[in-house]
DNA sequence: TCCGGCATCAACCGATCGGTGGATGGCGTC
DNA sequence: GACGCCATCCACCGATCGGTTGATGCCGGA
């Protein structure tokens, strides 16, 4: 009674590359690796014919003739036509700028090419376990990303300000945020108009609308 | 000539966990407990008076008098005011909501409690070696909550009101609008009178927030 | 054929907005 | 004291907006 082994296709536009991941593969005993593919196209394809575990997906291949497929594109494809397929996402470097792309279409791991074999290996098991493995390096990016999308410049415009502004953004007629916080429309008026210069519109909704780009809102 | 080993201060409200981590890690020949903090406040006072390689914080620790500090707002004031010390969050559950907050906040590491012992000893290590660290099932939260930013739901604007809604996002006026799109202000204002009624507002500029909120722009 | 959705357009009118003068007073810093 | 920033306020006026009537024509589906 044998144990199923985990079923791989290798993914990598370089010949070197690919052998290599095969052939390190191929030292473990419980992966079994059924096919290689030179590009997102091939990749689609194979995986649609072999059904495999795992697809480990170089993210940067050229992009050939007929269909498009770079690495993200190829990820959502097999994603969404071949069920019970994960994508391993390989990556060369640490910044590379699909990674989110890869994300966004669906992969469920994500290592550096430079990884150690035993990370390599280990990341493979641990995605047809259903685990989600970020490379230290791309969790620190993802990290950063996020942190960036948390905290964005902070600038310049006063509490009044602010406060005016968010009624306004909230639908608020001058008249209405003037009764909401207990001052004249002209007031209002005027922090707004203080408002567009330091934000260098001349419109409420620009004003709002950069706010939010900006983070002051 | 001994190496030095990484200091550590653990943080939890709860005794047995306290313990139990510390424990843990008295095994270690490399780690050092130096201090434990049973809430946020005495996280933050420990680690400026000892400086220890790394803090393990406990996302979830009650608000007490004074300063008011749960495991995020120590992790930031760690940051802040102790050069040279990590937090590494241990959080209960991958459900917990505060994650986000936490990495905003510039934890290194995030890590289950549940975890293996040796995932919370290779975590600790990892950190202080500069790296990032999160598991598994955290990673797949990170990864979901970044996919769920990007593919936000898709309502019900015809593209010609979208387009008309993106324009006065700019800053633009009805009569600018009509000009870029060629056609009559008329027009304009047609467009813009079927998007209020389809969101339910009464003016363009909470016409531009709320399809902004609702991922329509 | 009918119907609904969409795109386009007009005229009119009251409400609101943005701009342009002004103004006062409080606070903190030099 | 002078200065800058902030908060507050006024009157006036032209520009723009939102709402309310209408209207036509195209397209796709039943």
């Amino acid at each position: 009674m044998t144990v199923q082994p985990i079923r791989v296709i290798v993914a990598d536009d370089h010949p070197i590359v690919r052998s290599g991941i095969a052939a390190l593969l191929s030292l473990a005993d419980d992966i079994d690796v059924v096919a290689e593919a030179a590009n997102g196209a091939d990749a689609v394809a194979l995986a649609q014919e072999h059904r495999p575990d795992i697809v480990l997906m170089d993210l940067r291949m050229p992009v050939l003739d007929g269909p498009e497929f770079d690495g993200a594109a190829a990820t959502a494809r097999i994603i969404e036509t071949v069920p019970g397929t994960r994508v391993l996402i390989l990556t060369t470097y640490e910044t590379d700028d699909h990674i989110l792309g890869a994300i966004e279409a669906g992969a469920s791991g994500y290592l550096l090419k430079a990884a150690p074999q035993e990370e390599i290996l280990a990341g493979v098991r641990s995605v047809v376990g259903g685990q989600t493995v970020l490379a230290p390096a791309i969790a620190a990016k993802l990290v950063a990303r996020m942190r960036s999308d948390a905290l964005p410049a902070r600038p310049k415009l006063s509490a009044r300000e602010l406060d005016v502004l968010r009624l306004v953004a909230a639908g608020n007629s001058n008249a209405s945020v003037a009764a909401r916080l207990f001052i004249s429309e002209a007031t209002v008026k005027t922090h707004l108009l203080h408002v567009f210069e330091k934000l260098g519109v001349s419109d409420r909704t620009r004003a709002v609308t950069l706010a939010l780009e900006l983070g002051l809102l």
